[in-house]
DNA sequence: TCTGGGGTCCTAGGACCC
DNA sequence: TCTGGGGTCCTAGGACCC
């Protein structure tokens, strides 16, 4: 793969913060998170002002998915405990997650982004990776048009890496969050990039991290400086080579415009453990209701599925998963139930349940069902 | 204060076939 | 009759990402 493309990755700022204060602007410069469920919401009083929820009033299991920069100036960040951030950030505001608001955002901003290269893909709701090597153009320039674009659509901001791979596209975008831009060449990564932690790479985490860590291994660099055996020795010769690759900065991978989904499902984590016996009801109705909420995204997305699976997760944070591959791919809500229950039963439900999951994988698009192995005229003398 | 929900990809063992 | 290697599919678990 030649050197002299030219990847851009654009990275909204706190996005679903930012899409909820485009609603409600008399939270701006105000600490506010968003988690929490739909009792969650903002009233509208009679003369036309709004009552916020607040962390303090905060009870149940969820964790933060959000939080503006003047609440993580209180220390707490996304993924963090809902509970937990309550009590560093009692008065913060609590919003409700609001994914419709957050998708219509998204169409908003990558179309923004496709205006300016056509080449993009999606990395979630807030990402987007451009190949822009065909642009004219110097980086810089190329970036404030991206980034101009965004905000006419969106009236957000976003912050913007340019480089010659993926890999230091990310890195770039990260650096001067919110609202900026990065333009790296191959020559700064000595200078640039081998300072930075090591869990900054996609595909390091906690796991790696620490043991990298362990290893006396903290910054890019540090496992720059390590030869490849070292690390094949120690990572296994599949992740200790690509160690090795990314801590030189060298990735390869396109720019994918186009992919299929492997798999779809639906969980949900109990406001209290469920017991198989005691509360055989209530996981009764979830597990059909999960059931029947993937036969929906099935059959609205147009898909089959011919393996199902099941996820349960215990009170004691133990996770089991069970699936079965089908002779026949199904996307009907009975159909499913019945094989997501072949794999209950293949799992010993002593201890009280936290999470139930319903997947499916396998799949092929409606239509698409061609048998390519069905009527086999072979003779054999 | 315990730890959401939706995904992708990888590994590893066993079955089965050639 | 014994031995072996390669390929593919299936299942379970785990790391990681947004």
């Amino acid at each position: 793969m030649p050197d002299d493309r030219r990847i851009a990755h654009i990275d909204m700022d706190a996005f679903f913060a930012s899409c909820e204060l485009s609603q409600y602007p008399e939270l701006r410069g105000e600490a506010m998170v968003v988690a929490g469920r739909r009792s969650d919401a903002p009233r509208t009083n009679p003369d036309g002002t709004r009552e916020f929820s607040r962390l303090r009033d905060y009870k149940g299991r969820g964790v933060l998915t959000t939080a503006t920069y003047e609440a993580r100036a209180f220390g707490v960040h996304s993924g963090m405990p809902t509970m937990k951030a309550a009590r560093l950030a009692p008065n913060a505001v609590l919003l409700p997650v609001n994914f419709e608001l957050y998708r219509t955002y998204s169409r908003l901003f990558k179309d923004a982004v496709r205006s300016v290269s056509s080449t993009i893909q999606d990395v979630g709701i807030d990402e987007v990776y451009a190949d822009v090597s065909l642009l004219n153009g110097e980086s810089e320039e190329i970036a404030r048009q991206l980034k101009s674009a965004v905000f006419e659509a969106t009236q957000l901001t976003c912050s913007v890496g340019i480089a010659p791979n993926k890999l230091l596209a990310k890195l770039c975008s990260d650096m001067r969050k919110p609202d900026g831009v990065t333009i790296l060449r191959l020559e700064d990564l000595q200078s640039t990039i081998w300072p930075m932690a090591a869990s900054k790479i996609n595909g390091i985490g906690p796991k790696a991290g620490a043991k990298l860590g362990a290893l006396g291994i903290t910054t890019i660099g540090e496992i720059a400086a390590r030869d490849e055996h070292w690390l094949v020795e120690h990572f296994g010769s599949s992740y200790g080579s690509w160690l090795h690759r990314v801590s030189h900065g060298l990735d390869d991978r396109p720019v994918v415009t186009h992919s299929e989904p492997v798999s779809m499902s639906r969980e949900t984590t109990f406001e209290q453990d469920l017991h198989a016996v005691q509360h055989r009801q209530e996981l009764g109705a979830a597990f059909t209701r999960l059931c029947e909420q993937v036969a929906l995204d099935l059959q609205r997305k147009g898909y089959l599925a011919r393996k199902i699976g099941i996820k349960l997760r215990f009170n004691d944070f133990k996770t089991v998963t069970r699936d079965v591959t089908l002779a026949e791919p199904i996307a009907d809500a009975k159909a499913l139930r019945r094989a997501a229950t072949q794999c209950l039963k293949r799992v010993e439900l002593l201890k009280s349940i936290r999470l139930l999951g319903v997947k499916a994988g396998n799949l092929q698009r409606v239509g698409e069902v061609l048998d390519d192995k069905s009527p086999q005229f072979t003779l054999d003398f």
